[in-house]
Order: structure tokens, then sequence, then C-alpha cells
DNA sequence: GCTTGTGAAAACGTTCACAGCC
DNA sequence: GGCTGTGAACGTTTTCACAAGC
């Protein structure tokens, strides 16, 4: 509960997978861990995860350990995680699909709750029970939802356009699959480039080393 | 060319956006390109790019900027790209089929040279002209064809056997887009999960200010 | 005059090492 | 005794500032 300030966003980008961990953990019926038994399973180091509890609050009790349980709920409650968060994906393709069978099968903690489309033979279709929607009724539907996350998951060329009537649309943080420069005060946005995700690759496979993501 | 040791891969995967761009550069038919000009279009600061080029050698003009065109070859070069890098690729499902997509369609630089899955079903379909093969065939094919890189794209229970039959297959570099972790001596695995993406999203999207990836 | 290339400084993130507490 | 929480040390990455060169 200790309020601190400067938080890296590389320490925030950890926490999922320690909740993910902790996840397993209580399916495994295990109610206490340690930053030893998280870092091993997380492939981080104990003292990294220390620091990174410690920029949110002191959750561990010492010679103890954690309590699973209530580590869940404290990195629930700081990611913004308590109840299930709806995202808006636009873009109905391949990419776009694969998300919605990810985000419903694999997280428990987000979901797709609309998707939108421009093409007029996708409108109307479903995917995974999700009508596919008109770009039309984009600020509408996520108005009434209170959405305020969106996916850019279309080409290149219109990546710009979603992202303005994202904005438009109040969403605050914006995860983007085109390989565009997308910037506006108080969105966040995280670009996922897959091209370029490869095109590095080709180099680390000539002098290999290991890494982490 | 000035040999240059300890070089940093997060400069590393700055470039292919660099190369990027002047090949957006060099289809407006501009010849000669600044620093600060590919800073405006690709977001990172001038004295960035200039530091991460002279990790790898001098290859501008002071006072004038650079040779677009030579630039250009010089990043394909250090990237290992100067002939297009086959790609194998293990999964057929929707991320897969959106990977072929993008790699064939956007980038010049990498390809998607076979794929594999192991659902009878899918064995023998093809995707965008490929065939899709048993993973029997894994070891053979990326053998014949010299593949180096590989992209693990299955389900979470099969990534790590996926993992080591590329490894098998003397793959040197792996994008693994699911959420186990895979380490080996000798290959630079890079993740990108999809879900805990979304979850730090929601963070963000509480507070949000802006971020690079 | 303008832009690169680069040491030096600053900022940032990780690891160390241990005091504090069960 | 064991494990957390944390200041201090370390290493890495970014930014600054300017000399070098066209």
């Amino acid at each position: 509960m200790k309020p601190q300030r400067r938080i890296p966003a590389v320490a925030v980008r950890r926490l999922p997978l320690y909740l993910r961990v902790l996840e397993d953990l209580a399916s495994e019926g295990v109610e206490v861990t340690s930053s030893a038994d998280l870092a091993n399973r997380s492939g981080y180091s104990s003292e990294q995860i220390r620091k990174d509890l410690a920029y949110f609050g002191a959750f561990g009790t010492r010679g103890l350990g954690y309590d699973v349980s209530q580590l869940t709920q404290h990195l629930r409650r700081i990611l913004g995680l308590t109840a299930a968060v709806p995202v808006a994906l636009v873009g109905a393709g391949n990419l776009g699909t694969a998300l919605i069978r990810y985000a419903s099968l694999g997280a428990r903690d987000t979901y797709v709750a609309a998707v939108f489309d421009d093409d007029p033979q996708k409108i109307g279709t479903e995917i995974s029970g999700l009508r596919v929607r008109p770009m039309e009724e984009l600020q509408a539907t996520l108005r009434e939802q209170g959405i305020r996350i969106g996916v850019i998951a279309v080409p290149e060329q219109n990546a710009r356009d979603v992202f303005e009537k994202l904005c438009a649309a109040d969403v605050t943080a914006i995860l983007n699959f085109a390989p565009t420069k997308l910037e506006k005060r108080q969105v966040s946005v995280q670009n996922v480039d897959l091209t370029t995700e490869l095109q590095s690759l080709a180099y680390f496979a000539l002098g290999a080393g290991s890494d982490r993501a």
C-alpha cells in the first residue's frame, strides 16, 4: 500500500508474468511461495522480483515468503485487473482472430469485448461468438461499454486513421501491430512489430546468445 | 567497416526500423538523409541513431548526412539480410497464418520458407501457397534449406517440445509466442507474449503516458 | 554552416549485500 | 535460520556537448 514514485515501465511489464506464475502455483495448490521460487519459474532473478514488488508495497513476510492468493490479489489490483478488462480490437484478419482466441482462452484477466473492421465481407460475421462491427459503431460501442484499451491489427495504411478513431473514442492505451509510429499525449502506445522482430532475429542468428523479452 | 566490441542488443533491435525508414525514403526518391530526418521518421533521437550506427562503423559524411542507398546496404549487411532470410514456422493456426501473410507481404528481407504442424487436419493444406508439413519433416527440411531461424506459434503445452526440435535442427534464433520460458546456450530466444502485453496495457490505461516498443 | 562521430556526463535499471523481521 | 525489503554499488543505455570534417 506504500506509495512510491517513478516506477519504471519495464517493471510493470514484468508483473503480468509474475501474476501468471502465481496463478499456476495456486492451481497446483501451493499457498506460500518465495521470491526464489518465483525467480525459478519466471526466469527473472529473485532480487529483481523483490525490487519490482517493492515499487508498489511490501507484500511478503520476512523469513516466510509470500501468500500466493494475497500477492495475486495485490498484482491484480496494481495492474487494474480486479475485474476482467474489456479490450476493443480493430482488424478482423488472421492476426485479429488469433488475438481473440488468445485473449479469450489464455487469459482470464482481459478479454476482447468488441471487434471492428471496415471490410463489408467481414462485417456481420462472427469470430468465436463475437460479431464483427462496422467502424461507424466504434465510438458508440466503446463509450457504452467503457472500453479504454484498443488493439490495432490492421494493415499499415489504415493504422493512423484507426489510431485517431480510437483516441476520439477516449481509449487511453493501445497495442499496435502496425509498423507505424503512433503518438498522442495521454495515450500509452505499446508497439509490437513482427516484421522488425524477425529481422533483428537474423542478426542474432549469426552469433547467438540468449535473450529476454 | 570498423570493428567494435560489446554491441547492445537494444541497439540491434532498432536497426530494422531504421532500415524500414530508409526503404520508405528510397521509395519517395530521397537520396540523402540525416540523423535528424531519420529521428523524425523513426521516433528515436538523432543522437541515438548516430550512436547505434557508430557501433558498426562510420557511414555518413559530416556536414552532409547519409546516402540512403549506401546506408540501406550497410544495414542489410549488418543484420545479415543481404539475401532474403528463410524462416521456419511451427504452428499453422491463426497466429501462424497471420505471420505468413505479414512476413511475405510486408517484408522483403525475411520470408516463411516452411510451415509445420502436428494436426493431421492441417497437414497437407496450403496457406498462401505454402504446404503445411508434418513435424517429422522438420529436421530434414531445415537442414536441406539451411534455415537457422524458427518461429514458435503453438499452444503453451507444445512449446517446449517444439523448442527442443528446433534446437535439434540447428536453429540458432527463435521468435517465441508461447508464454513459456525457453533457454539454451547458443540459441537466441526472443519472446513475444501477447497475453502479458495486454495485461500490462491495463496498467498503462489507468494513468497513461507514451511508450516505445 | 551544417551534420557526423564520439568522449564524457547523466539517467536508468540490475545486482549485491545486508539489516530487519518473522 | 530463512526470506523480505532496500540502500549502495555496479553496469548499461541514453543524452549531452563539442571537435572533426565536408
